[in-house]
RNA sequence: GCUCCCGUAGUCUAGUCCGGUCAAGGAUUCGGGGCCUUCGACCCCGUAACGCGGGUUCGAAUCCCGCCGGGAGCACCA
């Protein structure tokens, strides 16, 4: 029946054959609506309270997607307004994101602050004041919202332009203190989303400011920021989390009141790596307390640390990508990311023997031409090369596996076969005697020649340190280069590790 | 409580707009086997899904209605 179908489509009847399936590997991006190649700006906010971590991978790598597709420009811009006294920029965070940025190989094509704009903002409150689409409202905060709750209007919400206008200008010439006065949008008090009752368009803040110290005491909030900075700075395309789904319709409300045209918004889901407890304040005061060990800490799960636990940021990448744009809540385990990240290193990665928690064994009647022996650096790769291992007559094996095989023959890999002690002393050193050489079918286990091992510090994930020893060949290795500790999981000697120390410091990344 | 969004295997995803080629594809996990003297990789095999109930239709994952479940927003944070 193909054939015929195939003959069919050769004739180029009506019942040529169809497409091929779109089958594809990942999630699906839609068309940006009314995007034309070559003049797409889209712009990514962070807000510089703490370090990029993976949840961000999402913000970075959807937009770099959409840019490389339609060869646009990216913008980088701080959405440092003032905040709160809960929420508040940090200077450090500024340098910090855009080192995150270059290290997740997404460069913006421009940076901008959102405090460096401000001023920009007023004339914009101006034309919504006149267009008595706001009022300048004296409530408490609570009291303005219960009323936002009951659908309730204050009494100020009668103002005529020309007194909102009056109101407006002593809010900036300093006549309310914080939290006396702000400027709200004028919505519909009956809106069938209580959130979207006559929201708050600016407050007035006298915290000091990272970059414009106490320059501005008025300060927009980030809905009236991005609808005055997605028309000003030409942003065709916004992209964001749902959780701002409200923020559109605040900006769009905005921009219909004013006549403006602005861009469309799409949206993706959550994201959560179920490993990943990412809880930035805590973080934050861990790594200030130093109880983390700064950035790259592996709890905190910033892009630093995954970079420092020698997951690839191409494999984060093409890990982040295949949810596409969806709607739907993500959680997803972190072994997604692991198995993305083999692909990614494994065959570059050379083979070393580690021990944890070793037990020095003697071997009794090891072979003397055995004192060492060249071994693979990669079981499938043999263009890697090999290595000299020193090995026998005294080893370290892990303790566990000589508890586990008490009186039994077992296999030194790729080495010989030896029968170890049926009982295991806590003071002498354990004796063992050697066998024979065939391979034969027997446990394999793990061993550090006791001749040249090195002393290591594996830094894992639960910030934890595991110590062992392994082979000379880890002391040669070069800080941040990856290794795999065969039976254990790929680690990465740390990047501030110094060469020929001991202990070698490593990083586990993942098994 | 109100508003909005989302429900395809353990997990993520393709397919849903434009009903038949979907007795539902891919990835990952898990189980079994092969091979490589390890972890892993690779090869082979396997388990496993259209939330539920109605309706429309010759035919529904796809359209309609109802329900159930999950998430987000309801800050003078972003």
């Amino acid at each position: 029946m193909p054939e015929l179908v195939d003959r069919l489509a050769a004739l180029g009847g009506p019942e040529a054959a169809p497409p091929p399936p779109p089958r594809t590997e990942g999630g699906t991006f839609p068309d940006l609506p009314g995007a034309e190649t070559g003049a797409v700006v889209l712009r990514m906010a962070p807000f510089p309270n703490g370090v990029l971590h993976i949840g961000h991978g999402r913000l970075l790598y959807v937009h770099d997607h959409y840019r490389t597709r339609y060869r646009g420009k990216l913008l980088l811009v701080f959405d440092d307004t003032i905040g709160s006294e809960e929420k508040r920029a940090e200077p450090e965070f500024f340098d910090l994101i855009q080192g995150d940025c270059e290290l997740a190989g997404v460069r913006p094509d421009a940076v901008f602050y959102k405090s460096d704009r401000i001023e920009a903002q007023y004339p914009w409150a101006v034309r919504v004041i006149e267009k008595h689409g706001a009022y300048v409202c004296r409530c408490p905060a609570e009291l303005l919202r219960e009323n936002r709750a009951a659908g309730r209007a204050c009494a100020e919400r009668s103002q005529s332009p020309g007194e909102t206008l009056d109101a407006w200008k002593a809010m900036l010439s300093g006549g309310f203190a914080p939290g006396e006065a702000v400027l709200r949008l004028r919505t519909d008090l009956a809106d069938p989303d209580p959130a979207f009752r006559d929201r708050v368009l600016f407050r007035i803040s006298d915290l000091d400011h990272p970059r414009v110290g106490r320059k501005y005491r008025v300060w927009p909030m980030l809905e009236f920021s991005w609808a005055v900075d997605d028309v000003e700075l030409g942003v065709t395309h916004v992209l964001r989390g749902k959780e701002l789904v409200i923020e559109d319709r605040m900006q769009r409300y905005i921009w219909d009141l004013l006549g403006v045209r602005g861009p469309p918004f799409l949206h993706w889901g959550l994201l959560r790596v179920r490993e990943a407890k990412v809880a930035k304040s805590k973080a934050n005061r861990e790594v200030r307390s130093g109880l983390y060990d700064g950035w790259a800490d592996p709890r905190t799960w910033s892009l630093r640390s995954l970079d420092r636990r020698g997951v690839s940021m191409e494999a984060l990448r093409t890990f982040i990508l295949s949810f596409g744009l969806s709607l739907s809540d993500i959680e997803v385990a972190a072994e997604t990311l692991y198995a993305e990240n083999r692909k990614a290193i494994d065959g570059a990665t050379v083979r070393r023997a580690f021990v944890a928690d070793p037990v020095r064994v003697e071997v009794e009647g090891y072979p003397f031409d055995l004192a060492a022996v060249p071994l693979a650096n990669h079981p499938d790769r043999p263009e890697l090369g090999t290595r000299p291992v020193r090995a026998g007559p005294v080893f370290y094996l892990a303790r566990r596996d000589v508890v586990a095989h008490p009186g039994e023959e077992i296999r030194l890999k790729d080495l010989v076969n030896v029968r170890l002690p049926a009982t295991l002393d806590e003071r002498g050193p354990v004796r063992a005697t050697f066998v024979d050489r065939p391979n034969r079918r027997l446990p394999r286990l793990q061993w550090v020649g006791a001749d040249g091992a090195v002393p290591v510090d594996v830094l894992e994930v639960e910030g934890t340190h595991r110590t062992g020893l392994a082979e000379r060949a880890v002391a040669e290795a070069s800080a941040r280069q990856i290794l795999q500790f065969e039976r254990v999981g790929f680690v990465r000697v740390d990047a501030g590790w110094t060469p020929g120390t001991e202990p070698v410091r490593v990083v586990y990344g993942h098994p």
